[in-house]
RNA sequence: GGAGAGAUGGCAGAGCGGUUGAAUGCACCGGUCUUGAAAACCGGCAUAGGUUUAUCCCUAUCCAGGGUUCGAAUCCCUGUCUCUCCGCCA
């Protein structure tokens, strides 16, 4: 959520951040609410501050003994017109709400002006496309041969976008995960979490999927209903919400792995074929919770963490600065990692990193205390993937790929698959 | 699933329906003292919103939402969560 100072103060430059962002702000709209807001807050308080002094010197005669019937007559009236009152604010507060509520993040300057993923930037390239003397397959066509693969059988137990592994190939993706975490809690810093997969709509209030993308979520039940996590995130980032944290534990740094869920409600068509799109996949997560001086810093440095995944299995990559139009609601500035994919012969995202600023932490409460002022301040998100496991599967399968159809084990993941060289089928 | 207890400031913990935003302790900040530190003593110390140049002032907030009342941290109802005991369970 934005400051609402800032909009009060600086309207038209919110709207044009707003524009900026894929979204609008009706100003005209806006101003009318605000004003309504003023005056009946007013009047509201107006009536509460008459209420609280003559119950006051109600109570005070009552102690004296004296005659309270007179003092109580002329009371009467004011509490329907507070009733009244409260209300219309009410009214125009929710509607005020929902207004920031939907508002996106303001971007920030370094941000390229774009309508989509065309207009990403491309900052860095890692590492060697490699050079095949066969046809590279992709990874489909390797798993299925390698039998580790089997689409029917996610179709049959729960539907499309599902998939199952079996043997090597499963036994891979759980070291990649086990690579992933080791790596980040050993040599990046951060603490392993484990955290709940339902999530209440609180949380997702916070993180900014709620109230706009419903869509794009599971729900389960009605009167609570519990939400399938999308990413991490939304719980890693929600532990902090409510909290004033102190200082010496700044900036606190998660990694968790959870799987992940989402509807792909308006991604129909797109990537049907193999697991590069899928309904629940396995993800490592990282979210730094920091102060705002650091917080452009610290995604820089998430980010690099994240390529140092990509570096140690030597799959190449290239650092994308995302457009205005390609930047996620609640971000002001994210950089994808895209991974060379051999079998689609393309750069496909594998990790997503994130500065938030205080947009999470307005919605979140989640505060720091400044030793110097004494006061709490808002925190700043920031979060990436490290990396998105199902993917890094897909590009270690296709680029570790033989002629024989064999997948070669990147030397970082031996440890991790009891010195096992190569899946053979 | 059954029975009971509870939820109050950063933390701990008081609080007969009436000048209680809330005692007290700890923590924290400033000061006195000290060669320095500790101790002791003095003072300060919630959050959000409105008004304001600023000070002041006003409003709201004692888990959440309703209700009773002129007036609710305090009484009533509902929900959430926590703890204890019993049962069940990976």
């Amino acid at each position: 959520m934005l400051d609402p100072q800032l909009l009060r103060n600086n309207p038209i430059d919110v709207k044009k951040a707003m524009q900026r962002h894929g979204s609008d702000l009706d100003l005209d709209v806006f101003n009318a609410l605000e004003k309504q807001r003023k005056d009946i807050q007013v009047k509201t308080q107006n009536l509460q501050n008459e209420r609280n002094k003559s119950s006051k010197s109600i109570g005070m005669a009552k102690a004296k003994g004296e005659d309270i019937q007179p003092l109580l007559d002329s009371v009467s009236q004011l509490g329907d017109d507070l009733k009244v009152a409260e209300a219309e604010l009410n009214e125009v507060q929710a509607k005020l709400q929902s207004i920031f509520l939907s508002l996106p993040n303001v971007l920030a300057d370094d941000v390229p002006t774009g309508k989509d993923e065309e207009q990403n930037i491309e900052l860095r390239k890692w590492g060697n496309i490699p050079a095949y003397d066969f046809e590279a397959k992709d990874h489909v066509d390797l798993g299925q041969a390698l039998n580790g693969i089997d689409f029917e059988a996610g179709a049959k137990i729960a539907g499309s976008r599902f998939v199952t592994l079996s043997g090597p190939l499963a036994r891979l993706q759980r070291a990649l995960t086990q690579f992933m975490l080791d790596t980040h809690v050993d040599q990046h810093g951060y603490k392993e979490t484990y955290v709940p997969y339902l999530v209440n709509k609180e949380s997702l209030l916070g993180t900014g999927q709620l109230p706009k993308f419903e869509e794009d979520l599971f729900k389960i039940g009605n009167d609570s209903p519990y939400y399938l996590i999308p990413t991490a995130e939304v719980p890693v980032t929600n532990l902090v919400r409510d909290e004033i944290i102190k200082a010496n534990d700044m900036p606190l740094k998660y990694v968790a792995h959870t799987p992940c869920f989402r509807s792909e409600a308006g991604a129909y068509g797109r990537d049907v074929r193999g697991m590069i799109r899928q309904h629940q996949f396995e993800k490592v997560e990282l979210v730094q919770i920091v102060k705002a001086s650091e917080s452009e810093q610290a995604h820089e440095q998430l980010t690099q963490h994240a390529e140092g995944i990509l570096q140690a299995l030597e799959l190449p990559y290239r650092l994308m600065l995302l457009c205005s139009g390609d930047t996620g609601f609640s971000a002001t500035k994210t950089y994808d990692l895209e991974v060379w994919l051999p079998g689609q012969s393309a750069y496909r995202e594998i990790s997503s990193c994130s500065n938030f600023n205080d947009f999470q932490a307005r919605r979140l409460k989640a505060r720091w205390r400044n030793p110097e002022t004494g006061k709490p301040e808002l925190v700043h998100t920031v979060n990436g993937s490290g990396l998105a496991v199902g993917r890094t599967l897909i590009a270690v399968m296709e680029n570790y790929q033989q002629a024989d159809g064999s997948i070669k084990v990147p030397d970082a993941l031996k440890p991790y698959m009891g010195h096992v060289t190569s899946i053979t089928p």
